[in-house]
DNA sequence: AAGGAGTCCAACCGCCACAAG
DNA sequence: CCTTGTGGCGGTTGGACTCCT
């Protein structure tokens, strides 16, 4: 059967013996044999009792395991390859309002699991803040996730849709900005979805503002609190400090956004 | 060409929540 | 109330793969 597996390592010959667990269970990567036995077993019999799909079809695997296998492998629906520009961008935001709850942002990310969102959290945008000497649980990175990173996703997401017909004028930012806004606000979404963006709510500690409805109508009323952007005057020129750690949204300034972009692009973020 | 370093990702582990008895 | 079984979740690991020197 083939169900088109990118996995290394589907057959195990030689060491079989180390991938046998104490209780007579199996470990390690799954063979062709066995991915097939549970597929054919979870199509016609459908999710759930876990435990019981291990004694029912004879495989030597725990239930967890073979939920595990069938949920982010071989599961019909799973998308595969690299993650899109737009699904980073869910991931950036989601992560930004509900942290490592990784389930929960692949509830949506069709096609995408847990597992998945995981790894590409791990793997890029850690070492991202790693390189940035910046801690990727701080709000310093999440207002760079919200002040950088998300707007030049939009970027890349904006100039490859520039390319389509869709989206014919390059120059029409609204369009694309429209384009996120339902990516990242589409009513869809539960009721836990803040009203405000942690970077709104973060702009609005800098300045010593409280965050509340009237004050953010007022403040956009008087056109002075577009988003990010707005700086109260009085707030420090610097980004970085001394050992070129990043420093946080009280310090952004055309300097620190340039010298960021510019470590981005040779980074290629 | 070789091998060391870094990256990617499947799979495991431990913990927790919850339901049933 | 406990205990036990089960499923779900987030963190971590290990090995294949790729890149770089």
């Amino acid at each position: 059967m083939d169900l088109g597996f990118r996995g290394y390592g589907s057959e195990v010959i030689d060491g079989e013996e180390d991938l046998v667990a104490v209780d007579g269970m199996r470990k390690g990567p799954w063979t062709d044999e066995e991915d097939s036995t549970l597929f054919q077993y979870v199509s016609l019999h459908g999710e759930g009792r876990w435990n019981s799909v291990a004694v029912n079809t004879g495989l030597k695997r725990t239930g967890k395991s073979c939920r595990l296998r069938w949920l982010n492998y071989l599961r019909p629906d799973l998308r595969r390859g690299n993650i899109t520009l737009e699904e980073q961008l869910l991931i950036l935001e989601l992560h930004s309002r509900w942290g490592n709850r990784w389930s929960k942002i692949a509830k949506h990310i069709p096609g995408r699991t847990d597992n998945e969102i995981k790894n590409y959290w791990r793997t890029r945008v850690q070492k991202q803040a790693k390189h940035l000497k910046c801690d990727v649980n701080s709000q310093q990175f999440r207002d760079m996730v919200h002040g950088v990173f998300i707007p030049r996703l939009m970027e890349k997401i904006r100039a490859s849709k520039a390319d389509s017909a869709e989206y014919s004028d390059p120059d029409d930012i609204t369009k694309i900005q429209t384009s996120c806004n339902e990516l990242t606000c589409e009513s869809s979404w539960n009721s836990q979805v803040s009203p405000i963006s942690s970077l709104t709510e973060c702009a609005y500690s800098s300045t010593g503002y409280e965050y509340s409805e009237d004050n953010h109508n007022t403040l956009a009323e008087q056109g002075n609190w577009p988003e990010f952007e707005a700086r109260p005057p009085g707030l420090s020129q610097r980004g970085w400090d001394e050992g070129g750690r990043f420093t946080g949204v009280q310090e952004w300034n055309e300097e620190s956004l340039r010298m960021l972009r510019r470590h981005l692009l040779e980074e290629d973020f």
